[in-house]
Parts: structure tokens; sequence; C-alpha cells
DNA sequence: GAACCTGTTACTGTCTGACACTAAGTAAAT
DNA sequence: ATTTACTTAGTGTCAGACAGTAACAGGTTC
């Protein structure tokens, strides 16, 4: 007889310690903020010793659904993309993805980022991206602070569209492009000119709240990013490690 | 005198083992397949406890940097979106994102799917997701099932495209839409009928291998599921928690 | 030779118990 | 009411132990 293979699966103790708290947590019983009770306290609380306790809360602390503010207190966290994203963006790096993977998605999110950021904008935040433009200005001609701000850029602008979504989705794609690209990719004077050409324009449709002109320009600005790296033939390049991004 | 806050850091020995084996991996001492030395032997390694040591592996572990494919052997992980995604989709219930900003995000990643797809699909894939389309046909008025479904032709469709960017960023996002509308909303049999109106579409299309065409049809495919949403006042609802999705 | 059984062994999961160090709370001193 | 000194509880790490078992190595059978 053949048996079908059972995806059996064991449960450890300290995973169980990790789900039943996550558990906890998702489920509200612990909220954001709350100071989780000690580790010998968990410990009888759950029939088992405090070594399988840590090894435990060491998963639920790298997944990000605790944290330490100080060394003495673990509580729950505020969900956050940081730690997230970072994640994904060594995941990617592992998979040794292309410039082309990434810029294919990045031609999308982007422009999408901008069209909603024209709807949603409030005068403040169009006038702090104001200011991170004009930094962008002020660093003409030095390539690495130029994507470094440029990245800024594009971060705020999808925080302004007001879609957690897209913004935890888009910032580890855009970090490798545009982090990789300085890295690796030679850009010509040109290149500077056209960059602050392309979020100026972005800008000013923000400011007329004119989502299409804001998409266009948004969509140009990367079209324009990539052709640099078709001429450098980095099309199939992979993108770099994640170490040399941090 | 006031103090600039500072972002003193301090590593933990167990944070240190983590990140000298994450090190390595991503360095390519160790790579994907490989087995790792046993627990005493890296204690003695790094002149710690074996307790130390345990905990650096269990952040590598939840990371999903190193799996264990029996209770037995601990290897590095072969990357893959699996474990990422099931973290993402959680990060994004945690944060109580709205079925608006799944949506947005996903029209945008599915007719670029869709794209990719009729670009570089072969016949045997094309193939498999004309079964995968039977499958579907066949659960007609089952919604559960047609969700499942419908969420798998998507899946397959991406990895089509072989952009694993796109893979791994959209699936957390269709995940938590399209279950979290299967608990929720209300279809209405029209529904089903477009359903599969519009994957035949959109293999037709592949197999015309005419881009243009399967994006067209996708992004109708993703525009008619949310019309339903719409309709039910759905949009700014709170997607589900995740629990509900495994 | 390959396929099966069996004993050994090395390694994991968990436990007990301990100790140094320090953040935080408490009491004393100014 | 502050500041200072003292306690205390909790964390990070260690040492050593033990049961259970996956993986390997022989030995057996076909």
């Amino acid at each position: 007889m053949s048996l079908e293979p059972k995806p059996i699966q064991v449960h450890f103790a300290y995973q169980q310690i990790a789900e039943e708290i996550e558990g906890r947590i998702l489920r509200g019983d612990l909220k954001p903020g709350d100071q989780l009770p000690g580790e010998t306290e968990l410990a009888t609380l759950f029939g088992v010793t405090r070594s399988t306790v840590r090894e435990g809360l060491r998963q639920l602390e790298s997944e990000g659904l605790i944290h330490r503010p100080s060394p003495r207190r673990m509580e729950v966290a505020i969900p956050q993309a940081e730690l997230l994203t970072t994640r994904a963006g060594r995941a990617m790096a592992l998979m040794k993805v292309t410039f082309r993977e990434l810029w294919e998605v990045t031609m999308e999110m982007e422009p999408l980022a901008a069209r909603l950021a024209a709807k949603e904008a409030d005068p403040d935040e169009i006038e702090a991206l104001q200011q991170t433009h004009s930094e962008l200005v002020a660093a003409e001609g030095h390539m690495t602070r130029t994507i470094e701000i440029d990245e800024r850029f594009h971060m705020q602008l999808a925080e302004m569209g007001r879609n957690r979504v897209l913004s935890l989705a888009r910032e580890p794609v855009s970090l490798l492009l545009f982090r990789g690209f300085a890295q690796i990719a030679p850009f010509n004077p040109q290149f500077y000119k056209r960059q602050i050409e392309a979020h100026a324009n972005v800008l000013a449709a923000l400011r007329d709240h004119d989502a299409d002109r804001a998409e266009k320009w948004a969509r140009k600005h990367i079209e324009d990013f990539w052709r640099g790296a078709q001429i450098a033939g980095l099309e199939d390049e992979i993108a770099l490690a994640p170490r040399a991004l941090t």
C-alpha cells in the first residue's frame, strides 16, 4: 500500500511557545507597547524551562513581533515596515535577482506611488518633498548622494499616497534597484539634469493634484533611469548583495 | 547640556552568532543546501555555550536563512518566497491594511504578471495553467474553492513571467486580498461566469503571446473582482487577520 | 550486487542550576 | 523635592546532564 506523504510537522516546544505568544498578540490579548511577562514567569506559565522560552522569544524577536526598547524590557512591537523590508531585500539578494526583474516591478510601483500621492498629498507633505528635492539639486554631480536622495524622494512620495501596502512592497525593490545601480552603472552628466527635471515635474503635478501628469513623469523618470543601464548592458546583471546596501 | 540620543546598540552574543553565520551565508562561504556544523561544534568555534548558539540559530531559522529538512539536520535554506510571504502577510495584517490599499497594488501587479507571462511562457506552462483553469470551471458556484483556485491561477501566472521579484512582491498582497474577500464579500452568480471568462481570455492571449491583450484581461479581471467589493461597501474595510488565511 | 534489518553513535531538544551584571524600584540623605 | 546609595528582580550567559532518535555502519538476506 502506498501512503500519501503526510506533511507531518513536529512542533518543538520553543515553536509552540512562539506560536502561543504570537497568537495572543494577533488576537489582541497583548497589544503593541505592552510589556511581556518575565522569562521565568513565562517559563512556569507554559511549564517549560527558561532556555526554551528564550528560544521562542528569539524567534518572535527576529520576526519583529516583539522588540526591546531597553535591554531590560521586552514588549510587543508596533508593527512597522523596516524589519520586513530589510528581510525582503536580503531574500531577493539571496535569490540573485537581476536588474531587469527589479526594474519591471519598479516601473509599475513608482508611477502608482506618484498617482496616489497626487490624490492624497497635503501641502505640508509636498513642502517636505520639495525640501528633499532641493537637496537633490544641491547634490548635482555627486552620484552616491544623488541616488540616496532620490531614494528618499521616492519613499516620501510613496508614503504620501497613504497606501502602506505599496510602501511595504516597493521599498526593498527600489532600494535594491537604485543602490545597486549606483555601484556599478556609469552615468553621464546628462543624467543628473534629467533626474532633477523629472522630480520637478512630479512635484508640480502634485501641487496641481494632477494624478495623470504625476504618473507620467514618474514613469519617465524610471524609464530614464533604466536607459542608462540598458546602454551599459546591465539588464541581466545581478543586483548586489544586501550587505552593500546597509 | 543636551545630548543627542545616541543610537547605541548592544550586541548580545546570540546576535553576533546569528550575524556571523548570516554573513557566511551571504558571502557564499556556506551555500544553500550545505549542512551546518553541529551545535556543539559551533559553540566551541565561537567560544560560547550551546544555549547561546541555539538562540542565534532560532533567529536565523525564523528569518528563513536556515531550515530543517529533517529534525536532525540544519542546513542553509534555498531562498524561497514562502517563508517571506507569510511573514509579509502577517505584517500587513498586523498593520490592519484596508482592502483598498491591497487592491490598488494588485491592480498594477496582476496585469504586469499577465504581460510578462505572455512574453515568457512556454507551452508546458500554458498547459498547466489551462489545467488550473479547468478546475476553476469545475468549481463554479463554490466560492471558497473558486477563490483558492483563482489565487493559484494568479500565482502560476506570475511564475510564468520569470520575475522573482514580482512573484515575491505580489503573493502576500493577493493572498490577503482574495482570501480576505472570500470571507466577507457576498458574490452573485454572475461573478463566477465573469471570473471564468476573464481567465479564459488571459489564457488565449498567452497562447498568442499577445502581451497587451493578456494585460487588458487581467486588469478587467481584477477590476471585476473589485466592483463586487465596492458594491458591498468594503473599500475601507480592514483585511482579515492572517490566522484566517492559513 | 542491491535491498533489508539492527545496533551504535552522535546530535538535538529540553532540563536543572548557577552566576555576574545591571535596570529599575526603594529608601536614605541632602 | 532632588539627589544618592542600596536592593532586587530579571536578563545574558554558562556548565553539565539526560532521554530520544536520525543517521551511519555493518551484517544479513535475496
